[in-house]
Order: structure tokens, then C-alpha cells, then sequence
DNA sequence: ACCTAACCGAGACGGTACGTCTTGTCTTGCC
DNA sequence: GGCAAGACAAGACGTACCGTCTCGGTTAGGT
């Protein structure tokens, strides 16, 4: 995530002077997420994230080009963001797969706030949003896409359902229970969802 | 809405001093949609709110506990936040009117920034989230209740449809659209959703 | 002091209406005076006046032109401000009589910052300054002047000492010990200044 | 005057991070120097001194405690405030010397204000005062008190006439002048001074 | 016994300034 | 050239007062 941040040079010239130093990038991204947790996202600035990392702010905004990318980069040291797609053997059981790894994420220990922190700034900065579009949001879309492609293969898909709607509303209930009605992501959830989805 | 902050003397001993200025109250009410539809909602602080409707800061802090409850009298007075529950003859027919409802509210002018800025502003703010939820999010899951009610006494409904999940489902779409993956909210929309919610 | 304030009706209509209340008028400098000793002249606020006082803000308003013109009203209150020019038989006696009664006005318990606060007012306000100097600066002034010409009638002045400058002497002094080096008002003073103003 | 504002560090180690701008600083005591001349005291705040420098409102509070410390820095640009204390070769002549160089400075042009607004803020502000009185008033109280004492030894002082008492007529007159009866600090003041302090 | 006028308390109004906080940029010396 | 430190211009925060205004209610003299 994010590749562009790190400049990896590529082919290019070599790259001149001091390099990036690891253990800042490492403080950085754990006193925002600490901090995001502690004391919610609206009290989370730049400044208090550099204080806390012991770094400068030149430091942060060197490397990240606003408070969100940091989040997105905190993120995914949190969590495996990689989407695996191993076909399970039919449309419901690839569901279910799929719904089970979203809850298990959503329930980790700071990763709920994180998200609900992401999704904020994208509505705040629509740069920001821009990227967490797609690097977060459209590569879910795009697996649960696969899902829906092989079961349509199949002929294992209830009629009507593209994937663009399946999307909407398992993502959407996904967000709903995340920020509107804080409700447990629990097996009763993804039992209710794939039974709507997948049919009786 | 939000009685509680304009006139709670109510029943009791007239209020003595100089009454409200109704013309400040709209100029507010205004400003604040405006400034949210032009700048986003990021841009948008008190200061500025009481520099366009041409209010001294005080009556804006003397009225109202934050800028979130600003906006969620200015939602009001845009739309008729009232949710008329006529018995349309079965339930996915009401189903359908009450997402035709919803459609229309997010397509009107200004309506869907504020919507945007009152989740945002729920998020960051966690009283004001929980007003937020009260006077509106449950309100309209409460509506939606009804139909659900109404249904199983008829015995009209999909089997295992609980009124929590079907508005998760409704409203988790509905919000999703309007923050994740801004796309229209047509016709195509309201016939998916109705067709998964009340069966084939 | 401030006659204009009191509008005694004079030979002009009678005045109608409901007639001035004298308990808010006492109630309003009682209040002012407390507060500039309690809090220092920095913190005292027509706001403050009017909440300790009971009184409207209007009030105020309406019968004194600015803070300083009710410490002047209140000053008037605390103490006896005409000054007696008995004839005491010779210049050094008159000039001692007239220091002790000015060091007694200063000691008082809460004149000394009723005075201070007085002269700073007159120089953040040049209007109200114009009006502390023709009430209370020129009347000490001219007292004086008094006692100088009738000693020059006597010629029992010092030679070179002009009533304007004699005035200077004494009341800077007065001031300069009020307000840039807190002494006290001793009788050594009194007698430094006889003797320096009235010869050995 | 004020040096513990600035430069601190002294011998101590290197300061850290960006140095202090001299451009900021000097513009800020401008800026401070033309509003009280041209608007009066009252009329002055941080808010308007930091719009007509062109500098941001923290850059004042981090290096001043308060407006009036602004005002002693920049009264320290306008005046040469260091004391000179040649020996005239007599009580007489080091006293007309020195009343020539206050009134010198009374009269400078925007000199006058500055100090008005200064005995102003010591008033208002009790711990501003204190500065005030010690890196200014006493200052000159001492500068004078170095020439009595220079009298006294070669016996060319009146009797009577303490250092203390001399301070109080000659600043006391100085001061009321400046604030109490606005008239010309003229030689005419300068000799009568000299007159009453120094024998006929 | 009304009527009219002026006063009173309360408190909302448009403003301005307060002193603090954060933003994103910049400028040092050290590494 | 990266980095910690920290100053910089800008501007919003929520509070306190300013002086004005607008209510309901009170208290007199004039009729």
C-alpha cells in the first residue's frame, strides 16, 4: 500500500545522503495508531504525532502527503490487507470465507478505529479519499467481484445479482454496523448475510 | 428536531429578556448548508458560519452545542425529516415507497453533503453522535421497524428477516453510497434492494 | 461632581414617568467600588458591575457615560472632595493643612485605588479624561491657587513660586507616590514638602 | 532592558531548531510604536499589533509575557534609555543636566505615549508593574540618587534634601506633567526645578 | 380609575479581542 | 540529504465584554 511514498528507485540514480531511517517511519506509525485509539481521531494532529514518536514534523510530512496516508500505512501494519481468493467450492462457502476474514478484521484490537478514522478523512480530504478508493475500498470490491465471477460460472448465483450489488450491500452493512450502530461483528451477522445472498 | 435547544420554557414561566432572533436563526441555518455544499465540510468552522450569516459567534455557541447540531437543524428545515408510514397493501410495496423516500432525500440539492458531514461529524464527535443516532438514524430504523411488523402480522415476509437486518441492510447501502463509492440513487438501486428484501 | 447625570429638572417641564431609583444608583457604585479593590481596575467590567449590583446593564448605561464617570460618582461617595480654605494665618500652615488633607484621602481604605484606577481611565479615555480634569485635577489646582495668593498678598511666599508650578510639585508628588512607587503617605512627606515649598 | 526575553542561553549549550527572526521582532515593535501613538492605548491589541506586522499572534506570546513588555522593548528602540552620568562639576549643573535629558525625552515623538501607556499597563497588570518599576522607574531613581550622593560629599547640597525625596519631586512632576495636566516640558520647568531642589 | 411615560431586570444581539492550538513551511546544526 | 528542534504566518477555537436592543413589568404624575 502506498508504494509511492517510499520512492523505491527503481532502475534510476542511485539515491544521495542519509536514507530513510526505519525506526522513525516504525514510531510514527505506532503513535498514530495509539493515538487514534486513545484519544479519537479528532484529537489526533500531526503535532501530537511527532511529539509522541519522538520525530519531527519535516519527518511526517516528508513521507506521507497528508494525516490519512499515515493512518492507510498504519493500517496495514496492523493487519493483512492481502485478499486471498481460494476457491472454496461454491458461491455461499466463498461468502462466508470472505464475511468471516472482514469481521475477524473489524474485531481486531485498534483496527476498527482505524477504519472508522480512514473513512472519515476520506470524506474530509477528497484527495485522500481518492486513494483510500483505491487502495482499500475498490481491491475488496474487486475480490468479492472474483467470488461472484466463479459463481456465475458455475451457475451457483442467485439470479439478478452483479457484482457491483453484492458489494453494496455486504460492505455497506459492513460500514453501517461500523459507524452508525455500534453492533458486534458476529457469526449471526454473517449467517444472516449469506443467507440473503447466497438464497436459502 | 432538536427542541431541546430553542424553546424549552415551554409550559412554564414566560421567559423574560429579549426573545430570539428568528432572521439570525435562518441566516445560521443558511449560512452553514452553503458553506458545507461549497467548501466541504473540512472548511467549514463557527467563525466563518457567523461571518456569512453576519452573527456574532455567541449566538451561534448560545443555541447550539457544536457545529454538528448546526447542521442537523439545517437538515431539518431542507428536508421534511418526517416519515409518513402509509400501509401500501403489502410489504414490498412499502418497502419500495420508503426507498423511494430515501433516494429522494439523498438527490436532493444540498442534502447529501449534510448527510455526509452529520456521519463525519458523529464520528468525531461521540455526544454528538449519540444525538445523531437518537433523532435520526434511530428514527428511521424505528419506521422501518413498522413495516417489518407489519409484514409478519400478514405473514408477508421473507422468512428470517429480522427489522435489525433488514434496516442494516437498507440503511448500510444507502450510507455506503453516499461516503464509499459515490454513485447515483436511481431506479436500479431500489429494485435490487427490493428484490433481495422481499423476494423473488 | 457629574451634576449632569442627576438632571434635577431644573425650572424646565416636570419630568414624567417612573422616577430613578436611588437603591440601584448606591447599589451600582457600592458594586463598582468593591470591585476595583477586590479584583484591580484590569477586571472590572461593566458586566461585573451590573451582575454584583442586581441591576440591568441599561441601567448603567443610562445614567453614566463610562466606567470612569461612576468611579467618579463613587469616589464622591467614599469621600468628602470639596475642600475647606480656612485662613490658617500663614502659607506654611495653609500648605500643611492642605497636604495632611490630601495624604488622609489617600489612606483611606479604598480611595487610593479608586484614584489610580480614576487617572488610568483618564488615559485610555480622552473624553472622560477632559471631565476627571475639570472635576477633580483643576478644583485641587485652583484650591491651591487659593492659598498662594493669598500668601503673595501677604508676601509670605517664597520668592519664584508660581501657584501653577507649586501645584505641579505638590500634586506630582501625590500621584507619583499613587501610582510608580507604593510609599506611604506619612507625615515625613509632609514635612519634606512644607519645608522644600514653604522655605526652612 | 528585558534581555531574559530574549537570547537566554548565554554560554549554555547551541540553541536548537530555527533562530529567531530580528525581521518579525523588529516590524512587531513598529507596529506596537505607530498604533499606540496613532490610536491611543485603549485601542491597542495584540490582534491589530500582530496584523500590522505582518506576523502571526504567537510569535508576540512567545517572546513577550505581556503588551506592555512589547512597549518597554519598544520604547527601548526609540529612546536611548541608558543614563549618563558625567560630572557637571556641581549639584546645580548634573540636576539641569539631567532634567534637560528627561524632558528630552518627554518631548521625542512618539516617546510621550509610550510612556503614558506604560504607567497605564503598570497599573492594570500588578506583575507587569513590577517590571516596569524595576527596569525603568528605579533606574532612574538610582541614576539620581548617584548624584546626591556625589553633592552630599562635596557639601554642595541643601539641607534636608534626600535622594528618595528628591526622586519623588523631580519624576513626580515629570510624570504628572505627562499624564495629569498636558503642558510643554519647557525650559521654564527645567528651571524652576532646578531653582527649588538646588537653592536660590 | 385609567393613561402615558420613563424606569427597571433580564438577556439576546453584532462585534472585537483574548490566549491557546494546529497547520504546513522554513531554517538552523548535527549525523 | 535525512533528521530533531523549533520558529514562522495563518487562522479557528470557545469565552468575556462591549454598547445596543427588545421584551415584560413597575411606578409615578396627569386626567
Amino acid at each position: 500500500m502506498s508504494e509511492g511514498t517510499a520512492d523505491s528507485a527503481g532502475a534510476g540514480r542511485r539515491r544521495q545522503g542519509r536514507p530513510r531511517s526505519e525506526g522513525s517511519r516504525d514510531a510514527i506509525l505506532r503513535a498514530a495508531t495509539e493515538l487514534v485509539v486513545e484519544l479519537g481521531y479528532a484529537a489526533v494532529s500531526i503535532e501530537k504525532i511527532a511529539q509522541r514518536a519522538g520525530v519531527g514534523k519535516q519527518t511526517i510530512y516528508r513521507w506521507w502527503p497528508s494525516k490519512g496516508d499515515v493512518l492507510m500505512d498504519a493500517l496495514a501494519r496492523k493487519a493483512e490487507l492481502y485478499i486471498p481468493l481460494p476457491d472454496e467450492g461454491g458461491w455461499a462457502a466463498g461468502l462466508r470465507r470472505m464475511l468471516d476474514d472482514s469481521c475477524a478484521l473489524a474485531r481486531a484490537p485498534q483496527v476498527g478505529e482505524l477504519l472508522r478514522a480512514l473513512m472519515v478523512e476520506a470524506q474530509l480530504d477528497p484527495a485522500f479519499g481518492e486513494r483510500f478508493r483505491a487502495e482499500f475500498l475498490e481491491r475488496r470490491r474487486a475480490a468479492l467481484a472474483v467470488l461472484v465471477e466463479r459463481a456465475a460460472e458455475r451457475g451457483d448465483l442467485p439470479a439478478a445479482l452483479t457484482a457491483g450489488f453484492a458489494a453494496d450491500v455486504l460492505f455497506g452493512v459492513f460500514w453501517y454496523r461500523l459507524m452508525a450502530v455500534p453492533q458486534p461483528f458476529d457469526d449471526r451477522l454473517v449467517e444472516d448475510l449469506v443467507t440473503l445472498l447466497a438464497g436459502s
